[in-house]
DNA sequence: AACGTTTTCTTAACCGGTAAAGTCCCTATC
DNA sequence: GATAGGGACTTTACCGGTTAAGAAAACGTT
């Protein structure tokens, strides 16, 4: 990429403009003391004439701050274009790195050791100032790479996984346990979840905590199957479920999102299934989708955008030394609508 | 943003390691004659042994490529999060992307002034080496800042809407036209269209091919409704479109997004009406959600993917002033699936 | 052997900023 | 009236690369 900018007005046109050196614009424009109050105006005014800016690649090879910020996400490219989450995360975070005039450097990538590499070469190449790593697994080589180079990040996920790092986390734990308790106190024996990915940390805290809950409710029926989050796993997985004799099969299933909720609960229109009155849906991550369906799908809501910000937010806390440090965002909370209901008798 | 990067291995390190001069390394990295083999060679070992790559900020500020390329988006973030299209548009780029060692400046824009902004200070600032645009409308401020700057972009939109840009774009016209066609070929005499965003170049664009094949094949009946994209404006205009005596409402709805068509779908339900026997609904932007509602939804496909790979590989061809130039893409093709169907008497 | 060419590599001047150290001048102090 | 102390700027040395121009060695030619 060779393309020349057409104009190019440099610190030293503002300079020249306004009477002083290149270090008193310099210093006008970083706010710091050492000018008076009429030599800082007629920089701006000759900078504002000029329509000159700084040059961000010249002020962070020179050492000072870098206004970028790193996400890269592991998924494939097929499963990220449906999952709402990311978008609204995504939007979420740059709603804070606005304020900040801060930009998001973004890559899919493949693997998670791909993203370690990126991450090496982006920080050593001063491209990002710090990053926002997401989707942890277990033994995740993330925070020990992390760590080796220094780079401020904020990790999204919960401490147990994310190796000491500062991270922000949803209490995954403790909403699957209100939602089989819901679940449970408007009469259901028999609850099955349709988890995400298993190679994600928080599809096995959520699994566990399932676990958990369906004994300490000594649930006469728990089931838990792993997908890869896309709506036709879904309702395979669904499907599979539903297919066993009316006594032996679940009647109500948590979805770890919310595309596969949609896609079960058209599975179950399609077995002439009614939904709730023959098993009852529960979807994760509420987005409007879940407010589309007929009958509308109940959730455990969780302001993902909102996540995003706090996640953008503690990594500045991160990088400037101060702020929130680690801590969890609001657990989900359950929004009920017309997927759950007693069991019929 | 501060903090300093742990190992700071520069092209001198490497120079002084392979006994050469910081130019010669400059040389053997950027593959230019003017070096023996055996020196080369011993510039790439001693690279390796000390883990050494170019800094990119220095290399961009040099004056020589700029490996970063800016997409922003002007949409709010609500929407974005469900919108599948975006995700996967991005995903597509990215793809291309991969292939030259680049990156995908992001940032999501309140407006289409702050786009123009943004652009004029990232190129300025030597932050991008072009920029890829979207979601063009009439009298784009747009294409006159991006002349002006002589910033390398890639425009998606049509031609009419983008100023003399080098352009991609589906061929919306056609689309539409086929959409109508399809549906009057089913039986359909009463037709309506919610469409997206009336600020849009698209919608326009949507919009007037729509009216041009309701004229050409005498349809009884052709309403158009212009929302925001959300599931809830879908919503509203499916219901204001179908509390008209059954004599006198469509019988057949296209869609301007899959999520409007989904919502539209609830609706009918909610009304009582069956799909397709009493309304045939018809989706666009056809993603996996499609198939996963009850009955599936039929739609105009299109490779969302391929659209964004297609979008980065023009705009390389731009930088590099060679490559195809203003294309369209292959046009949406319809998916029939099980929510159209010829009306019923 | 002298001389023009290449090939191979070094030097040094940028790119557009930042920041520490230095200069100059004005004022307060003893 | 000499000196110390600041405030207001300027100088200058980087940051980590690229690149044009220069120099030295190797080569071919007559």
């Amino acid at each position: 990429m060779t393309a020349q900018p057409a104009s190019r007005v440099t610190i030293k046109d503002v300079a020249a403009r306004a009477g002083v050196s290149k270090g008193a614009v310099s210093l006008a424009f970083n706010h710091k003391p050492g000018l008076s109050e009429a030599t800082r105006e007629r920089i701006f005014q000759a900078a504002r004439e000029l329509g000159w800016a700084p040059n961000l690649t010249a002020r962070t090879l020179a050492g000072s701050r870098v206004d970028v910020v790193g996400l890269t996400i592991c998924r494939p490219a097929r499963l990220l274009g449906l999952e709402p989450f990311y978008m609204e995360f995504i939007s979420g975070v740059e709603s804070v790195l606005i304020e900040h005039s801060c930009s998001l450097l973004l890559r899919l990538t493949r693997s998670v050791e791909e993203e370690v590499g990126l991450h090496e070469a982006w920080w050593r190449g001063r491209q990002i100032g710090g990053a926002i790593l997401v989707d942890f697994r277990q033994d995740d080589p993330r925070a020990a790479s992390v760590e080796r180079l220094g780079m401020p990040v904020v990790a999204v996920g919960h401490p147990s996984l994310t190796g000491g790092l500062t991270s922000v986390w949803t209490d995954d734990a403790t909403a699957v346990t209100e939602a089989v308790r819901y679940l449970a106190a408007l009469g259901h024996r028999r609850i099955a979840r349709v988890g995400g990915a298993a190679a994600l940390g928080h599809t096995v805290a959520r699994g566990t905590a399932f676990d958990e809950a369906a004994r300490a409710l000594a649930l006469a029926g728990a089931w838990q199957v792993t997908t890869d989050y896309s709506g036709e796993a879904g309702a395979r997985a669904t499907r599979s479920l539903l297919t066993a004799p009316p006594d032996d099969r679940p009647t109500a299933i948590v979805y770890d999102n919310d595309i596969m909720a949609v896609a079960g609960l058209s599975v179950a229109a399609e077995m002439g299934l009614r939904v709730p009155a023959d098993v009852s849906l529960l979807a994760w991550d509420d987005s409007q989708l879940c407010r589309l369906t007929h009958p509308t799908l109940s959730a455990m809501s969780h302001d993902v955008h909102g996540f995003g910000a706090d996640a953008a937010r503690t990594l500045f806390g991160v990088i400037t030394g101060e702020g929130p440090g680690s801590h969890p965002v609001p657990t989900p909370v359950l929004t009920p609508r017309g997927s759950t209901a007693p069991p019929s008798p």
